[in-house]
DNA sequence: CACTTGACCTGTCCGC
DNA sequence: TGCGGACAGGTCAAGT
């Protein structure tokens, strides 16, 4: 599911609800996606405080009141959801049925606090994992983090630090270098090809073969539609729900993205459905076109 | 090396 | 209605 803008709209709500509670049980049932020994698991965790939610790229970091941190991927169909153990039935909320009826089939980890409140993880394909990792040298020392490339969002982030870690990837195509997280954090399928589309640049273009000029509108657009993405929840093209359990509701805004077949709003022409980078892309070749005689 | 292709899973949708 | 295959927001390991 989740790139950046849903996994950021996760962690706001989480932040808005999980400081200060503290863990009385934890259970899980799939080990896998729990790669920590379940029983230390539940040493370390039960007792401790939680005192921030935090992110880095697609990962939601929760640092606790002891030494560790909890690291979570929500992968392709991964939720967090926050049920905070006051909702009634009956009260008909439309929002609250998610929420009313979980733990369902997907649940993988259940987090109690001693308030009542609960969390679930959910995860349909259980690609997504949880892991829990000393604070202390957390960047450098956990291997996911690592090798993330920078933030994207952050005020800091410059059209240079992007430049210079694409060109790195000039044997592949435009797309596969912004999908590569060690070039760039938090970009995913649905924001590769809507900011190429806004960039106008076709998907499969060589980065060789990418224009400085072209490269300065790849970034702006992709910190554009990050942006409009996060102001608007993200993007629920399938399971994707927030710490509420509420869809996103950016995908009315996308301009390529799940829309072959249907007219392009800036041309006319009808959009197309390619792969890319062994991913499903979707691109208006009239008003992204391919360089002549170049790949 | 750099790059590409399956595998990991469950569920849904589409064509026959 | 049933069944097979393709496909789905992401990453890895293994292949070329």
């Amino acid at each position: 599911m989740p790139e950046l803008p849903e996994v950021e709209t996760v962690r706001i709500g989480l932040q808005q609800f999980l400081p200060s509670l503290t863990i009385k049980d934890v259970s899980f049932d799939w080990p896998k996606g729990f790669p920590n020994s379940p029983q230390l698991v539940k040493d370390k965790l039960i007792g401790t405080t939680i005192k921030k939610v935090m992110r880095r790229g697609k990962v939601i970091i929760i640092d606790l009141s002891s030494k560790y941190s909890l690291l979570i991927h929500l992968k392709m169909t991964g939720q967090l959801v926050f049920d905070d153990g006051k909702h009634h039935f009956g009260g008909g909320h439309p929002t609250d049925s998610l929420i009313h009826s979980l733990p369902d089939r997907s649940t993988r980890v259940t987090f109690v606090f001693t308030n009542g409140a609960k969390l679930y993880f959910n995860d349909q394909r259980k690609f997504g994992w949880v892991k829990l990792e000393p604070t202390d040298g957390l960047y450098q020392n956990n291997a996911f983090l690592s090798k993330l490339g920078p933030e994207p969002l952050e005020d800091s982030y410059t059209f240079d630090q992007f430049t210079s870690a694409v060109q790195k990837r000039s044997g592949t195509s435009i797309k596969a270098a912004i999908l590569d997280q060690s070039v760039v954090a938090g970009v995913g399928n649905i924001y590769a090809d809507e900011g190429l589309f806004a960039a106008r640049i076709h998907p499969v273009t060589k980065v060789a073969d990418v224009s400085i000029i072209k490269l300065k509108r790849l970034y702006t657009a992709l910190r554009e539609v990050m942006n409009l993405s996060i102001a608007y929840g993200g993007s629920s093209d399938r399971n994707y729900v927030d710490a509420k359990g509420k869809k996103g509701s950016y995908l009315t805004f996308a301009k390529v993205f799940r829309l072959e077949g249907k007219p392009c709003s800036r041309c006319g022409r009808i959009i197309t459905k390619i792969r890319v980078a062994g991913r499903g892309t979707h691109v208006c070749t009239h008003c992204q076109k391919l360089p002549k005689n170049k790949s």
